[in-house]
DNA sequence: TTGAAAGCGCTAACAT
DNA sequence: ATGTTAGCGCTTTCAA
């Protein structure tokens, strides 16, 4: 079927061992022969079996990569730059998109292993006791949380700080003018962004003074923005918020579209504020004010941080890395 | 470091074989002693070696995906149901990312190749001579063109019929009542959806009588979309279309922000038809009516298609499969 | 500078 | 029903 080492080694009159060590730039190889080699090489068409290879060094250049959902705005945009960067090392990228189901994860986590995949790249919102198990005993395989941290795994993570990020959006939405104020967000799965995000807010409302009538947890998901936002709307006809944070930039839409089809304006009667700056911020009117944190660059810095890691470049250890953030202010929420 | 089928039999006191059978299922081995070796490779936590596996069965269940641009609506939609599909067969996919970048795409094709991916499905809206070339030279591996076809390649491809899809559209709009119905769409590559989008619009244009005064082309992104309508208010500031078809919805949703920013109503001063009936289009306000195709399907059975001949379920084929499409209307659109 | 041969972890044909 | 052994395509000692 398709041409081996061996194939060339016998057009070229040479031992397979001589091949490989032409075809691997490695001394000790008489330069016109090497010539020679590659030139028949290329006329074969041969191209090295990277199983073979990979059996023989113990070492794939496949990367895992564990997704929430790569239908959203945030991950596929992460998972683009995360593509770009392990493209540029020369690694592949195999996906797992768990879709909220962790038996899918574990499933694909041993597959993972059997793989031998050099590293593993958890992105994921949520985990169970026997999703850690597993992943302790993977702990030969390097790993890395990218936009999540992972309980009792030795691992270094990739973040922004949720917290103080949540603190500060309350903040700037308070000295807007509001103390009316809803929040949007994902259930408090422990060791999530979505249980960091609430955090902030509750912080900073005890700070401000603003009370808690307006909350709403569920997922991060669009239609999860739409539905708490009927709700709150709903609940509240006679004292509606003024603000609603959202926990993400979809939640975010949600509430956007669920309050113009209320009939109600955005910003003048409620301000919304979101969560990530990912492309859909600024692909709706009005555009939403919203928490920016580097997307592009967490998802490029966690696989270049990993590969150096499966490199040993750097020495292994679990290290928490902050990126900045910063409101981005849009349409969507102005003085009051 | 891990453990491999030797450790297993020594602990069982077995040959290598046996544990080989016992865990492929295979019969005419003792069923006491099945369950006692399972049990050991279970305490041992044994798992079996892909590289190893692959290499002697010659098959990796990788499957190879070319996408153009992850981090887009529609993309990232198919690619979810590429993946579904994939994961509920026991297949893997490596994602290639290109971005616009051929020579990223070729590198990728070699490195499939070198991977021995057991077949590929190709989503790119663009390719050259040297690229078909290598393609062909790759024609022992499946492949198989997914809402693209590819040219003188011998591969089935799963589409929906573009041509009468733009056509239906411009239809649509022209018994909404409009005469004026400028088209954004991608440029002329031959074999895209863009080049077949674009001859619907003009034999609709030449049945229905319509001028085509305000052509624009340029990608499906979203950018370009509003980058274009821009020209098209700003060259036509006192003759301006009363409608848009946009070749993609990222193309309509700039569009939509476009007129919005210029101050204009959606539908009422100009109405906006879009192309896909991704997520994005049901996520903006007002809505949009959008040519809906779909996507999902089209990533599942392509998958599942491409598995079936992988599995030779199916015949090898140059089948061109055309799913329906049909207008979903919405609030950008509407009788005039 | 080159070749011969062992072996990565596993399956499968052959032998018992 | 179980064991022995060859070999998948390649790299890497060791020997020449």
């Amino acid at each position: 079927m398709s041409v081996g080492i061996k194939e060339v080694a016998k057009m070229a009159g040479v031992s397979i061992a001589t091949v490989s060590r032409a075809l691997n730039n490695e001394k000790y190889v008489n330069e016109e022969l090497r010539k020679k080699i590659l030139d028949i090489a290329n006329k074969l068409n041969y191209e090295p079996n990277y199983m073979a290879k990979s059996l023989l060094k113990r070492k794939t250049n496949i990367i895992g990569v564990v997704v929430s959902d790569i239908a959203t705005s945030f991950f596929s945009t992460i998972l683009k730059s995360i593509e770009r960067c392990a493209s540029e090392r020369n690694y592949n990228i195999m996906i797992c998109n768990i879709d909220e189901d962790l038996e899918k994860e574990k499933k694909y986590l041993s597959v993972f292993k059997q793989m031998c995949v050099d590293g593993i790249l958890l992105t994921h919102e949520q985990s169970d006791e026997s999703l850690v198990a597993q992943l302790k005993a993977m702990s030969h395989i390097k790993m890395l949380a990218c936009s999540c941290s992972i309980k009792d795994i030795n691992c270094p993570s990739v973040n922004i700080d949720d917290f103080k990020a949540s603190y500060d959006a309350i903040k700037y939405i308070y000295q807007c003018g509001h103390k009316k104020i809803a929040y949007i967000g994902s259930n408090l799965h422990e060791y999530t962004v979505g249980k960091r995000r609430f955090e902030g807010v509750k912080a900073a409302f005890l700070n401000y003074g603003i009370k808690d009538e307006y909350i709403k947890l569920s997922s991060l998901k669009l239609a999860d923005g739409y539905k708490m936002t009927k709700e709150i709307l709903n609940e509240h006809k006679n004292n509606m918020p003024t603000a609603i944070f959202a926990g993400s930039d979809e939640l975010a839409v949600g509430a956007l579209n669920c309050i113009i089809d209320f009939g109600y304006k955005v910003p003048d009667d409620i301000a919304i504020v979101g969560f990530d700056n990912s492309m859909i911020s600024e692909h709706v009117r009005p555009s939403l004010t919203t928490v920016e944190q580097p997307i592009e660059e967490i998802g490029y810095f966690s696989v270049s941080m990993l590969i150096d890691m499966i490199e040993n470049k750097i020495a292994l250890n679990n290290n928490d890395i902050i990126f900045p953030h910063k409101i981005m202010e849009r349409e969507s929420c102005r003085k009051y």
